[in-house]
DNA sequence: GTCTATACGCCGATAGAC
DNA sequence: GTCTATCGGCGTATAGAC
């Protein structure tokens, strides 16, 4: 994980030292804009180090590429779980969502503006990752069961997550002074007026 | 203009090749990614004619953001000239972002998958802009109206703007293999009926 | 495992001929 | 206005001591 350190006594791991302050550095300045030096200091580690780690500057940023994926389909799991309709479901994410912009929004940022393709061509589009297929599942299932209305599962999806992104960048920009909470009424609604059936 | 040459006979401005060039480069490897001979290479030019035109590389990138911000800010005038009310002038801003997307993508992945801030730092994000204030300007109005549902006029515009730039976005990363226009009226729908009063 | 010192390539920008 | 040649600096990655 990347959002806490797994050691609780004063020494911290090196290795989660370095992906806290890349995730920091590339969310903010960019990839391509944050060097190994900067890395170095922030992270307070040598470069010896790091490349002790990390083959490479890149085999950082897809550390931090699985780890988020990995957390945030965790999490989206567990709500599956725990809420049982459509309804349910996306309006925990949604939560999630604004609550992660508050409480971590370098993990937000990696997800929602950084662009992955840049330098990590390998990787698929975060779209056709798991934890935004699990989406467009749930709208499947969602408009299977009459819980929403009958459209392509993809336009469903696209109202969801786009709404709800673009929210959270909103917020990730300085634009919205508030405390995305705030929003969450009126979000959700706008959101549930787009999809509910009738 | 970057998206059409204003020479029609044979030789071509160099500075509008410059600009064509680059805007390929960036939006398809990034800002960073793409070196001053990158650009050199495919428009034909040499080094010192792209610093005869252009001060440094930075200043190819402004005059890009320049050029497509004024365009979009052009189209969407003339979009409210031409439409009364907020319904017709939201289903045109659709309309065109999905023709932008098939006929001249890079121009809608400057517009919305560039980290402009990354490398034009100067630049306010594009949320604070002409064009993007007159959308909320127009979410304002149409709720003044009682054309649109008493919403925040911030949420109305991110699920307006979210959804459809989530749309462009999954049709440039390869996710729709149809084009958007058969997208456009489940779009639209699910758009409305989050915005309609009643 | 962690450090410092350094090699080496690439890139932005300039100089100056034509 | 357009070109070629080149400089200086930065940044990744490695070597090798401890």
């Amino acid at each position: 994980m990347v959002t806490n350190s797994p050691q609780v006594n004063g020494k911290k791991e090196p290795k989660e030292e370095i992906l806290k302050a890349a995730l920091e550095l590339f969310t903010e300045k960019g990839y391509c804009n944050t060097s190994i030096a900067d890395i170095r200091q922030e992270a307070n580690v040598s470069t010896g180090t790091i490349y002790h780690y990390f083959k490479n500057k890149e085999a950082i940023a897809d550390a931090l590429f699985e780890d988020i994926l990995q957390s945030l389909n965790d999490s989206i799991k567990e709500i599956k779980r725990k809420n049982k309709n459509a309804f349910e479901q996306l309006r925990a994410i949604v939560e999630l969502f604004f609550t992660l912009t508050e409480d971590a929004p370098d993990v937000i940022r990696f997800i929602i503006t950084i662009r992955h393709q840049e330098f990590l061509p390998s990787r698929p589009p975060l779209s056709l990752t798991q934890p935004f297929q699990s989406l467009t599942q749930i709208m499947q299932e969602g408009v299977n069961k009459g819980e929403i209305r009958q459209i392509d599962p993809v336009v469903a999806s696209a109202c969801f997550y786009g709404t709800m992104t673009r929210m959270c960048q909103l917020r990730l920009e300085g634009v919205l002074q508030k405390q995305l909470d705030w929003y969450l009424l009126d979000t959700w609604t706008v959101i549930w007026r787009a999809l509910a059936p009738g």
